[in-house]
DNA sequence: AGCACGCCGACT
DNA sequence: GTCGGCGTGCTC
């Protein structure tokens, strides 16, 4: 038997099937979906088998030298959608079956040097390498031999040293050790002065089942030593069993039974439970404004879907991940969640992808990447905050979480729930046309009202010579709240405000040396980094340009916010979240639990505060500057300022205290900032389309981008501008290509950036004719150093 | 991506 | 003559 194989190599020449013969000991053994280890060249690499075949074209095969997996690690489905995968988003087979997995699942290979003679054989160089051990690390060797590596050949070529290829998986399960009592024993054998050992016994056998050694230790008071010389006695017998690392450290939680649905909730359920039993491959919009109920709705639906014996998947923003939700599904559904998110160690989000793969659990709550979740029998896939940027991957592959929701829940038969209160324009204009079905909660549970939301106009501020960064009015909104006893949340839009280094008599703004972007200062060591390269240098005493000492950290960070509330609120208690504060594991949490035993007067915060947060003092929410992000350049800027003001609003007043939303503006007339006031998706809607359909963006036009890079100028130029000849002359004439025009990062790690846009309406030769252009330029993007990289559903124009 | 093979210049 | 530099092409 055959077994076709993708192998571990992200390369284009590499992104076939090869054939390797099964062995006779394998062929029982051998099926698609598992990782096999192959000779490829001379070296041992991993693979996925794709299929298993009776012949093979090819008329010298290999054999398969092992098998990884005992069950395969992707099922039929899987595979199935990673090679859609790879085809839509134009990756390499292996990157896509990549992604689907836990990182855990991914082997490094060692090459070593093994020594055959006795070292003193060895040229004199070599001998100090082998002195202790019989095999080295390549790497080792490399580092200290340098100029002298020929020697090594010259040993290999004699025969006294061989390379071998060592396969690693980084999965490590986690082991603990369980002992119980020998029944055969004769207990009578121990001495009644040995007291320890008898406590020790008499413990163990009081509790009938097997326990942790551990446990047996601290009960006991005992040392590992005692419990020993039992083990050695055979009087107790102690072995390893797998465990299950716990990412919420025995946290428990409470159940919590349904709560009853409103009329609209009821409403909207219906269809959904319908689609549900039905298995019915159907998409709905849950448009529901903040407060309006979507959680209980997903947790019932889920609930339905776990009556019917299926699983389900419950996709959430990264950002929104918070233990608040994960705790709201744990309480409803307790043992049967997995949680799949990036805060987790490498071991930990092994453990929850076992969980979900040896189908121990019904429901998986995590972000982007859960939605490969290795279920076979999937009822349900929710996505909420469906309009979140989070769930389009910005590496390879380069896939849209919708996307592969909808493939699935096709292959599944099964009914997909995107929530939002703002959704993207796409998907709100696909329930419009009747491709999904619009489901919509348009008043928040109990018939709290809206909060109230004013603009502020920064202009009239700075005419009336208040130059702080609060107007009147939040400083006042912001002395009643502490008068009252109440909360407050600000935020800050980060986004389009980064924390640059400025000369204030110049205007000099420090530069990265490899990329054209501005370096961000970082309090911590008095340093200047880059984002993109991670290059650093230290902060200037003065400025490189004009010599003055007025160079200084500029930008508006939360920083800077909190430093100047403080100078002018000094009785208020601040708590600041933002990726400086939140860095350490678990903090974002203690912060979050710190204000909401209300230890502080006041939460500042950066994006990761607008969503998720739910406490029922809060009766204030202002923004500091809500425009920032319109003057990013970039179509979709409008859509997500209006999203993420709604978002944030929605924070306030969400429990028995009325909220009140204070937006602080220099374009308060924009619709994108205006229409917040009044809470109004649908007209925010109409007229955002109006401007798409005006300069054919999307949801009018599909999108794609051509992104191409060199570290040499005239190179990148010529390329593209050849690039974007080709497709112009390929494509219909109703396309449209933009560029090659810089791109908005013109040079990243020294490499210059060249971009080119699709905008078409109805190509189906697109994905054949940016593959062959990947394919024209293979000598170039192998042999030289041309990147071309295509994104065919683009969120960042970057 | 690695790795070997192979063809040129500059050294013992 | 040989060592080692890098361009070229292959991996079932």
């Amino acid at each position: 038997m055959i077994a076709r194989t993708i192998v571990d190599v992200p390369a284009a020449q590499t992104d076939r099937l090869f054939d390797y013969l099964i062995p006779a000991h394998l062929e029982q053994i051998i099926q698609p979906g598992m990782r096999i280890i192959v000779p490829f060249g001379p070296r041992q690499i991993q693979g996925f088998v794709i299929e298993v075949t009776a012949t093979s074209d090819v008329p010298k095969l290999k054999s398969v030298q092992e098998v990884l997996d005992p069950v395969p690690v992707l099922t039929s489905e899987l595979l199935q959608l990673g090679r859609w995968l790879a085809h839509t988003t134009i990756c390499f087979q292996i990157s896509a079956f990549q992604v689907m997995l836990p990182a855990a699942l991914k082997t490094s290979v060692m090459k070593e040097l093994h020594l055959l003679v006795a070292h003193r054989e060895l040229e004199m160089p070599l001998q100090p390498l082998f002195q202790q051990n019989k095999k080295v690390l390549w790497k080792d060797a490399v580092d200290h031999l340098g100029s002298q590596l020929g020697l090594v050949r010259k040993a290999l070529d004699a025969g006294q040293l061989v390379v071998h290829y060592v396969v690693k998986e980084k999965a490590k399960k986690k082991m603990e050790k369980w002992v119980k009592v020998n029944k055969e024993a004769d207990l009578t054998s121990i001495k009644s002065s040995a007291h320890k050992q008898l406590e020790i016994i008499h413990f163990i056998e009081q509790k009938a089942e097997p326990i942790r050694s551990q446990e047996v230790l601290t009960a006991t008071q005992s040392t590992r030593a005692v419990l020993k010389s039992l083990i050695e006695k055979k009087l107790v017998l102690e072995w390893d069993q797998e465990t299950y690392r716990d990412p919420l450290q025995g946290v428990r939680y409470k159940p919590s039974p349904p709560l009853p649905f409103t009329d609209e909730q009821q409403q909207a359920f219906i269809p959904l439970k319908k689609a549900i039993v039905d298995k019915r491959s159907e998409t709905f919009l849950l448009h529901g404004v903040t407060g309006s109920g979507k959680t209980e709705i997903y947790l019932q639906a889920i609930d339905e879907v776990m009556k019917q014996g299926k699983e389900a998947i419950m996709l959430v923003p990264e950002i929104s991940l918070t233990p608040q939700i994960v705790s709201r599904f744990k309480s409803r559904f307790g043992e049967e969640v997995a949680v799949m998110h990036s805060g987790l160690s490498v071991g930990e989000k092994y453990d929850e992808w076992r969980r979900i793969h040896r189908s121990e659990v019904k429901v998986v709550v995590g972000a982007r990447s859960a939605v490969f979740a290795p279920f076979s029998n999937l009822g349900l896939i929710i996505m909420d905050e469906e309009h979140e940027t989070s769930y389009k991957q910005e590496d390879m592959p380069r896939y849209h979480t919708k996307e592969v929701a909808i493939k699935r829940s096709v292959h599944h038969q099964c009914p997909v729930i995107l929530g939002s209160a703002t959704p993207s324009l796409e998907t709100f204009a696909r329930a419009q046309k009747g491709v999904y079905t619009l489901l919509s909660l348009k008043h928040r549970v109990n018939n709290r009202p809206m909060p109230t939301v004013d603009i502020v106009d920064m202009r009239e501020e700075l005419r009336a010579g208040n130059r702080s960064m609060f107007s009147v009015s939040l400083m006042e909104a912001l002395k009643r709240r502490l008068e009252l006893g109440e909360q407050s949340v600000l935020f800050l839009n980060r986004r389009g405000y980064s924390t640059f280094v400025m000369c204030r008599d110049c205007g000099y703004v420090p530069q990265c040396e490899h990329c054209d972007i501005s370096l961000t200062y970082h309090r911590s060591n008095h340093s200047l980094k880059c984002h993109y390269c991670g290059h650093e240098e230290t902060m200037p005493v003065e400025c490189p340009e004009c010599t003055s000492e007025h160079i200084r950290f500029f930008g508006s960070g939360t920083q800077k916010v909190e430093e100047e509330l403080t100078r002018v609120l000094p009785e208020a208690r601040v708590i600041r979240m933002d990726v400086d504060t939140t860095r350490t594991k678990g903090s974002h949490q203690r912060l979050l639990d710190a204000f909401g035993n209300g230890d502080a007067d006041i939460l500042l915060g950066t994006q990761m505060i607008a969503k998720g947060l739910d406490f029922p003092n809060i009766t204030l929410v202002g923004v500091l500057a809500a425009d920032t992000m319109l003057h990013i350049p970039d179509f979709r800027s409008a859509e997500r300022t209006f999203q993420v003001l709604e978002q944030v609003s929605g924070r306030a007043g969400r429990h028995q205290r009325p909220g009140e939303v204070l937006l602080q503006s220099y374009t308060p007339e924009h619709y994108s900032i205006e229409l917040v006031k009044s809470h109004d998706y649908d007209t925010f809607y109409q007229m955002e389309m109006r401007q798409r359909k005006a300069a054919e963006y999307p949801p009018y036009r599909y999108m794609a981008l051509v992104t191409i890079s060199d570290p040499d100028l005239p190179n990148v130029i010529q390329k593209a501008q050849k690039i974007s000849d080709y497709l112009k002359s390929t494509l219909g004439s109703e396309t449209v290509i933009l560029g090659p025009v810089v791109s908005p990062i013109a040079r990243i790690k020294d490499r210059y950036r060249y971009q080119c846009m699709i905008k078409y309406k109805n190509e189906p030769r697109l994905t054949e004719a940016l593959q062959q252009i990947l394919q024209h330029y293979l000598r170039d993007t192998t042999q030289g150093k041309l990147q071309i990289s295509l994104d065919m559903h683009p969120y960042f124009f970057m």
